[in-house]
DNA sequence: CCTTGAAGCTATAGTTGCTAGAGACATTAG
DNA sequence: CTAATGTCTCTAGCAACTATAGCTTCAAGG
């Protein structure tokens, strides 16, 4: 039987994350030992590590539910397990797409600054006015980083 | 003068988002009507333009707060903005690289779905089991998003 | 001129996926 | 036995918005 402390070691998880995980009904309850703290056996360990992963692979959490409860059942047809992925797939390739714009008008935007005054930089000239932009990365979704 | 509405038309830009910019300080507090309704001028809507250029670039606000400082102050040498621009480019290209694994794992999950049973599926199996994968894909960071 | 409906106002709370802190109890190493 | 670490609950916070409620103001049609 694992604390939750080793559990988040061994899967890659923080602690409070899987509190969090539980609280939100990712995890079921866990077992608690005498003095009321969380166990957790093998089962929980690879459920984890399920929800570490489709994490890593940038499943939303409620495409992690979907796909945790289609598992759950394993008697259907996978058709809706399949879907899930390929929603993933078309939005990771929105993404791609969407970033390498934007790796190109940043490049252009350091190369064209020289180290002279604000006035003459094109960085903020690129973004003031979008007509001098080699791309078109209008795009309504968010996209936002660290 | 433009009505918020207009503005957030002409900028590509949701009305309660313009507010929320005012109220963290991005724009600066909009002239009122008779009614008390905001008003706008070119200025304004520039300064939103670049902050909607500057975020589908994906910017964050605070490095957008700088941009905007910088600009500003259109004296100082373009040295600050230029560090922005690299430092963005950077972490643009860590993400590139990052969605461009994913792509790859999804891609081979996907492709083996025949409509089987959820207990042969694939997506599920390599879920589970990351010594499946073929690419290493475990980094903290996070790209997920809807 | 008056009404109606859209657009505006404020303020508050919700979203996603966690992370951080406070203050108390449990466990373990020396 | 004590000290250090781990765990407990609870609350609040982060980015960057979005949505709701309940009001006021404005523009256009009849």
């Amino acid at each position: 039987m694992l604390t939750i402390g080793k559990l988040g070691a061994q899967a890659g998880v923080k602690v409070p994350t899987i509190r969090y995980y539980e609280q939100i009904g990712l995890l079921p309850e866990a077992g608690r030992s005498a003095g009321n703290q969380r166990l957790y056996g093998r089962k929980a360990l690879e459920r984890l590590a399920f929800i570490r992963h489709a994490r890593d692979l940038g499943f939303t959490l409620e495409a992690i539910r979907d796909l945790l409860s289609l598992s759950d059942n394993p008697e259907q047809p996978c058709v809706a397990a399949d879907a899930i992925a390929r929603a993933q797939l078309a939005e990771v390739e929105r993404r791609l797409a969407r970033l390498t714009a934007l790796k190109a008008e940043l490049e252009r935007m350091v190369v064209q600054c020289a180290g002279g005054k604000i006035a003459d930089c094109r960085v903020i000239e690129v973004l003031g006015d979008h007509s001098l932009c080699s791309t078109d990365h209008r795009h309504p979704e968010s996209e936002a980083g660290p």
